[in-house]
DNA sequence: ACCTATTTTTAGTTTTGTCTAAATTTATAT
DNA sequence: ATATAAATTTAGACAAAACTAAAAATAGGT
């Protein structure tokens, strides 16, 4: 299994590849900044591997075995970036860069001892489960701040986007995973909201509440 | 720096490219288990790049920018292997292969934060010292131990092979870093050596002897 | 049903790192 | 000094993973 390949794997499952449903060479190509070609290469690559379903001009999904390699390299990718932040003092929008490197490392012990070392952990700093070593994955019972009712409130469980510059503006405005917020006003025109977080008032456009997930009190 | 280049430089420096030795193309491929024309393509492309001084036919060593490179790379093999015995509890004959790979991962600030995790170790579990961060190289005061005359003691620093084989070795026989060795004699005939270890007597082959590490007491 | 625009694939090329086989240079031994 | 052996380089090829440009298939709109 070469590097390109396990980075093939996880992106179509991130789009959904592990659901039977087919992935376009072109969605895959826009992802991973490459060109449709490379990834019809690929696709015939893997399926010869039996590591991914391919009709041509229809797309690719991922089997079975597809699908546990994905996992196996998502939860590598996930560990590591709960060690860089809880042993290593990263902040939450620095692990992924790094953490895209080390899951590639090849050592089953490595990664079942730093999975022992942090007490395994159930989901990253950007608030995604781990899957378990034998493939197990957690669904939450979530629902993104945008799709709250008004006058419902919940915990903040996990980011849509975790790219720097969104988990930056939200340390910058005290939202972290484990507050508060609850939702005061919905604004029509922009589809802004005004909320209460952590007791304290704020706003936050529709963009940002429609990369927050978060999980309703009963 | 690809992954190769950097395998190079780190191979050069250890058969003692970094001396302004000539290192012979046949020597560089032997210890990489490739073959020597490959070993003149990379040979080239290292001098392109200013890492080594290569002269047809003589063989390479490496220049002041190689030899920092080498090092860079050698400390971070170095405390990846420290981190694997004392956080994750590998043994000192698991680390080095897990190593190799994590050595080339791309981050000074993970690599210094490890360093710091580690409380900055000054050898690794095979008693090699380890480069500093601006590429000092610490040199021990030892010798092997099967060049101690006889009637002298000392401590175990450090190992020359450190194939698994050969530490598991170590590990049956109780020899350890740290451990007190006298020789008490030497036999003519093979070389062998019979010693007093940790108050305890045991002879051991010339091969071994030849292979530890030892600071003379003063 | 047909034309057009889009998507996808094919064919051919590039780069990196490797190899084999042949040619060349250096070293060795008489 | 010269033949021979050993080491080293060159030339040409290959595999992986990417790309470009052209061809083919699909999908949409009328």
């Amino acid at each position: 299994m070469t590097r390109s390949e396990e980075n093939y794997l996880k992106t179509i499952f991130h789009l959904g590849g592990g659901n039977a449903q087919s992935i376009t060479t072109n969605a895959i190509a826009e992802q991973m900044e490459t060109k449709p070609s490379s990834v019809t290469d690929m696709a015939k690559k893997l399926a010869d591997k039996g590591l991914v379903n391919y009709v041509k001009y229809q797309g690719v999904s991922l089997t079975d075995s597809g699908i546990k390699t994905a996992l196996s390299i998502i939860r590598k990718h996930r560990l590591w970036e709960v060690f860089l932040v809880k042993k290593l003092d990263f902040t939450w929008d620095e692990v992924h860069e790094v953490a895209e490197q080390l899951e590639h490392i090849k050592s089953e012990k490595l990664i079942d001892k730093i999975d022992e070392l942090l007490e395994f952990p159930k989901y990253d700093p950007h608030g995604d489960p781990i899957p378990t070593k034998d493939g197990k994955f957690m669904e939450r019972d979530e629902q993104l701040l945008s799709e709250m009712p008004v006058n419902t409130q919940g915990v903040c469980v996990g980011v849509k986007d975790s790219s720097a510059p969104f988990l930056k503006f939200l340390d910058k405005n005290n939202i972290a995973l484990g507050h508060t917020i609850k939702v005061l006003e919905k604004e029509d025109f922009d589809q802004s909201l005004h909320i209460e977080l952590q007791g304290k008032e704020l706003r936050i456009s529709h963009q940002i509440a429609a990369n927050l997930y978060v999980k309703k009190n009963d």
